[in-house]
DNA sequence: CTATCATGATAGCATTACTATCATTTTTAA
DNA sequence: TTAAAAATGATAGTAATGCTATCATGATAG
């Protein structure tokens, strides 16, 4: 049994420590991914674990602090996984190589946490994550830490950009747009074709193509200029 | 006064038509702007014009719908400039090195359409537009017509991509990608200032910078690689 | 075995998103 | 000029949503 720390703002009552929470987030997860966060309401989810409304709202203010929660989950998840995956590559290249690569590709279930289905996460991710960043209340937010996760993956991914070309002046910016655009591309390649030229049987050996094409044109280039 | 159609789709009276109409357009950008799309409701815009919220429904069917008529407005508006300042340019690379600079700027108000505050539809489509697509009813949207604007502006810039290297196979990914781009670096460089590295003073400055490198880069190693 | 805590059950309230109806004003067309 | 038609205003109402409050019940921990 793994263990994902999310940041305690995110809920009233730690959700991992009763029967009742993992439920909750189970549950949340599963109906979320089916119908959007639009159509997710705490009344529907109560329904569905067999619960109340009251007690769900003693785990969680809000639907929107709960998709914080979820995403946050996952953020830490995939940065964790994605350290432990590059810890023994030494070679920079090589080692952004494997970030890119993991990044594109499809999650599979992970046996350390029965209650989350990563898969259906991964998908509320990449429909919805943005979602939590769009608002008025957004720098609030990151101020209260509900990004963290999120911020130290690209940071990470930054990090190793900067070890291939430490000139490169907009490290940041450039995993940012790496880690957004994963999401975006697999999102228009499913639901707004004509926006991309991936293929959609193989998206996400094309999409990794693209994208560490990319990368590394604008992190060799940089250099070249620069010697 | 110039004229911007926008699909018969997004509207259930054309808005342009009437007084009332025009006075709805201007005061929602207005308001969308000022509250963030969540905390804007019909209720609030007929009060603030002096009318009614059954007023406001025999325009537009809901708020959603009169998000997409202002973005595709911003859409068609955006690539009509374009193709205007872009027709006289011969050399595919000064012409994509234009598309980007004018991308990245900030607009300014265009006397030619008094009624619609064209600074403040730029937040909106900042801040809200990703909202219209990520939903569950994207595909559907997409079919009937509601994003043509954007689908045009990309494949007008996917081409002048193509301009400048034929042979490139990611053109509507790339130009997809620089589109949307420009307003997450906009937005994380405002409200969430670790993950970008443009400076504050002349961000779109820096986003040309970054934007046009990673742009050009991609392009010209492309090339390298296939001859 | 009792005090505390987690949950369930139920009620209720304010806001939102929308529809319906009818009165009034404005426009248009004979 | 006037009657019909169209646009708008005024008002009401309904269902769903987001959230809070209260009290009962059942588990459990000291």
């Amino acid at each position: 049994m793994g263990t994902i720390i999310v940041s305690e703002k995110c809920y009233l009552k730690d959700p991992t420590q009763t029967k009742l929470g993992e439920r909750i987030i189970s549950a949340s997860i599963q109906l979320i991914a089916e119908l959007g966060f639009e159509r997710f309401t705490f009344k529907r989810l109560a329904i569905k674990i067999s619960s109340t409304e009251a007690s769900v709202y003693r785990y969680f203010e809000n639907k929107h602090k709960l998709l914080l929660y979820l995403i946050a989950w996952y953020w830490t998840w995939v940065k964790h996984r994605m350290v432990l995956l590059t810890s023994n590559i030494t070679d920079p290249t090589e080692r952004l190589q494997c970030i890119i690569k993991n990044l594109c590709e499809g999650v599979v279930a992970d046996p350390n946490f029965a209650h989350i289905n990563e898969v259906d996460l991964q998908t509320i991710v990449i429909a919805e994550s943005i979602k939590t960043l769009h608002t008025k209340e957004v720098e609030a937010d990151v101020k209260d830490g509900y990004f963290v996760a999120l911020k130290e993956l690209t940071e990470f991914v930054a990090q190793s950009m900067l070890d291939i070309n430490p000139k490169y002046p907009f490290g940041n910016n450039l995993a940012a747009m790496l880690i957004d655009n994963i999401h975006e591309q697999k999102f228009n390649t499913l639901h707004f074709k004509s926006l991309s030229d991936l293929s959609i049987r193989k998206t996400e050996e094309d999409l990794q193509l693209f994208l560490s094409s990319v990368v590394f044109s604008t992190l060799n280039n940089h250099n070249e200029k620069n010697t």
